[in-house]
DNA sequence: TACATTTGTAACATATTTTATTACAGTATG
DNA sequence: CATACTGTAATAAAATATGTTACAAATGTA
């Protein structure tokens, strides 16, 4: 998995909205994000599965946006890249023995949960358009 | 740095605000957390620098509150992670040339910042005390 | 048809970040 | 003065993220 996958599905995105009516190469992308062109087509694949991009293979092939990006918001990338707010838990299974050690990851996944929420919020009310506009 | 800062910190000062009285040892404190008390004696230096626990070094030494429970808020302790809430920036340069990686930290910073105020509005409701009453 | 170009994907390599360990000087307690 | 702590640096190990190479399969075009 990719961190920073968010920023970098969001460069992509932005692009293929600046250019809707081209199919834009994998090598193009990299070169605006400066990444390796294989992460690119890996970030790509998992925007093919959700169904909002569509590549074309061989020659000229490339991807371009299939949905409308004012109907797609920013809430519903963050989902695409599975990425969570969160600031972490006790990995190291913490002590059951104790009533924190019990607690504290049930504890803290409830209050992740609340952050996700309000974030989620905010970031419905962001079209890919309206972020694109911004450049 | 320490990732998971602010969930080791929460769990240190759970564990103070349980035991107000007593001096906890790092070793006690690692033994509920799971974790080396080395790193237990790193986050607790970072909380001493912000004069909210004090220890006291030797024999039957350890560390404990010097702040009330229910005078400080989650977000403060978040802050004190020196944690934010962002979801990857492009960091190998993005391509200047280009209008979209020209500008893309930019605005994802600024995007980020939205976020960061909307979880630290909701983290500012919650005190230590509140959050500690959980357990 | 043959060639060039591009995606898709796996396997592997490198770099970075996190976490853990060891070691030991300094300090308080009894 | 022995014991049990903190404080901190140096180092090691593990985990994660990122980059590279390689190549099959697809597709447009000369």
């Amino acid at each position: 998995m990719i961190s920073g996958k968010f920023a970098i599905t969001i460069h992509i995105l932005t692009l293929l909205t600046k250019y809707p009516n081209d199919f834009l190469s994998s090598e193009y992308i990299a070169g605006s994000i400066n990444l390796n062109p294989v992460l690119v087509r890996k970030e790509i694949a998992n925007l093919k599965a959700h169904h909002i991009v569509e590549s074309k293979e061989g020659k000229n092939g490339g991807t371009k946006l299939s949905v409308d990006p004012s109907k797609i918001t920013l809430k519903e990338i963050f989902e695409m890249t599975f990425e969570t707010i969160n600031l972490g838990y006790a990995k190291n299974q913490p002590n059951p023995d104790c009533p924190v050690g019990k607690k504290i990851n049930q504890n803290l996944s409830s209050l992740y949960a609340d952050m996700n929420q309000k974030v989620s919020l905010q970031l419905e009310g962001i079209s890919l358009e309206d972020f694109s506009n911004q450049f």
